[in-house]
RNA sequence: GGAGAGGUGGCCGAGUGGUUGAAGGCAACGGUUUGCUAAACCGUCAUACUGGGUAAACUGGUAUCGAGGGUUCGAAUCCCUCCCUCUCCGCCA
């Protein structure tokens, strides 16, 4: 969330930032809270004073061995008087506290301004793009091909548990585990993240810290009973893990990385772009998390980009990467970059696939989850920034995969890369 | 799940109703001393919100002893609820 301060001092900014964003405009609601709660806590501290006072004084006198009961009668009344205004505080920061979480995060300067997906802009492609006609054999998409196989089962995974729950086997189970592995391994080795077994589920306090509620409840898998929440992606818990502390500098850049499956239960947005494993409401995902210094964090997601689209150079699948517009830009984030994998014989959106999102959050994140850090044992501390990338999703990359991989047999070649993880080199 | 013990500042640890934001120690920071290091000595040593002040220095107030509620003129200290940690027992992958 960003400091009401900042909002006290700068509305016109936080509006317009609003307003790019396309998210509800209720600055003035806020600041007319922000104002009244000053002025109530202001009569709240005054009478606890008197109080403090009072209670020192009869203090005082009994240690005199004198009366007391003329102040005693005096600080109770105080205390009623009390109890009126702490209760009308207490509903205005609630409210405050509500409304000051739906506040987007702003965009960076650097951000296109736009309305939606139309006006991201493709700052860089890379690898062979093979279209449909430039095969010299009917291509299957990765649902026929997946099914032909064996190695992909919707049907019984909608038996087992439902619709959006995929069954891998064979070896497209080997294969899944070989993408895991092998990016788990890239980003711990070349790229220096510490690995994170993280819990799959986590508290309110976690999906509050990452900025998942209160604004996308509907999307989460909730467990009642326990209150706890089911985890859309391993940045809830591998951000969490640093909340409420404050770090040193010398630990800066910090760097996870982690697999996790994520679960969303993508409400409403069941329809197009659904079939097969385009939209899922489980799939597989190694996540990028950084902590950084301020001032760091735009070079930060530039690396990011870079160690994620080293995955797919190994891989040799061809990606564009998207800037994201204002319009487009999710609430949290300051920037993001979206690397889109093409899949050859995928109709919905040309076959460019969303395969990960790299985004800065500067400071939005580090607010609410409260991480900081120190530059020196005298200075005070300060938000880190915070970002994170998808370095990536396997269903998306998997339908890239089988589809670019495919034989005229309707066979599927393993990449060199993953051989060593998968023990074999063809799925047939 | 049952029984017990416990959660105090960066860490250790005292404190069972009244100048306790919290003794003492360690660590850290500034300084004195020192050929260097060590040691010794002196000092500083929480955070948030809010008011005054020049959005500085400085300064007033409030809150914070796991969290939330209650009792009381007054709570780290008493009562209730919840969370977490440890030990033992049970169950279990």
């Amino acid at each position: 969330m960003l400091d009401l301060k900042f909002i006290r001092e700068n509305p016109d900014l936080v509006r317009d930032a609003i307003r790019r964003k396309k998210e509800t405009d209720r600055i003035g609601e806020i600041l007319q809270l922000d104002g009244n709660r000053r002025e109530l806590l202001r009569k709240s501290e005054l009478i606890k004073s008197d109080r403090n006072r009072i209670a020192d004084e009869v203090a005082k006198l009994k240690r005199q061995g004198q009366d007391a009961s003329a102040l005693i009668a005096e600080g109770k009344s105080k205390g009623d008087d009390q109890k009126g205004i702490e209760e009308d505080l207490r509903k205005v920061e609630d409210d405050l506290n509500e409304l000051a979480m739906y506040v987007p995060n702003l965009p960076h300067s650097s951000v296109p301004v736009g309305n939606g997906s139309e006006d991201n802009v493709e700052t860089r492609r890379w690898g062979e793009v093979r279209k449909e006609s430039d095969f010299d054999f009917k291509l299957l998409d990765h649902l026929t091909l997946g099914e032909k196989l064996g190695i992909l089962d919707f049907a019984r995974g909608s038996k087992v548990a439902g619709a959006g729950f995929p069954v891998y086997l064979g070896k497209g189970a080997a294969l899944e585990r070989a993408l895991i592995n092998f990016m788990l391994d890239l980003h711990v080795t070349k790229h220096g993240y510490t690995e994170v077994f993280p819990p799959f589920v986590v508290n309110k306090a976690s999906m509050r810290g990452t900025g998942q509620l209160p604004k996308m409840a509907e999307d989460m898998y909730h467990c009642e009973i326990d209150d706890l929440y089911l985890v859309p992606t391993a940045e809830v818990p591998v951000t969490n893990l640093r909340r409420d502390e404050v770090l040193s500098v010398e630990e800066l850049p910090t760097k996870y990385t982690a697999y996790t499956a994520c679960f969303r239960r993508e409400a409403g947005s069941w329809g197009k772009e659904s079939r097969g494993f385009l939209r899922v409401h489980q799939f597989n995902k190694v996540e990028l998390v950084k902590l950084v210094k301020p001032e760091e964090s735009y070079d930060h997601l530039e690396k990011l980009v870079g160690d994620v689209e080293e995955v797919l150079q190994l891989l040799n699948i061809p990606y564009r990467v998207m800037l994201l517009c204002t319009g487009d830009l999710s609430f949290s984030a300051a920037k993001c970059y979206d690397i889109e994998v093409f899949a050859p014989a995928t109709e919905a959106r040309e076959g460019w696939l969303e395969a990960s999102s790299c985004s800065n959050f500067e400071s939005f994140q580090a607010r609410r989850a409260n991480i900081r850090f120190k530059r020196d044992a005298k200075s005070k501390p300060e938000f880190v920034h915070t970002l994170n990338g998808s370095g990536l999703a396997t269903s998306r990359l998997m339908v890239a995969l089988l589809e670019n991989y495919q034989t005229p047999e309707g066979k599927v070649i393993v990449p060199k890369v993953l051989h060593r993880y998968t023990g074999f080199t063809v799925i047939d």
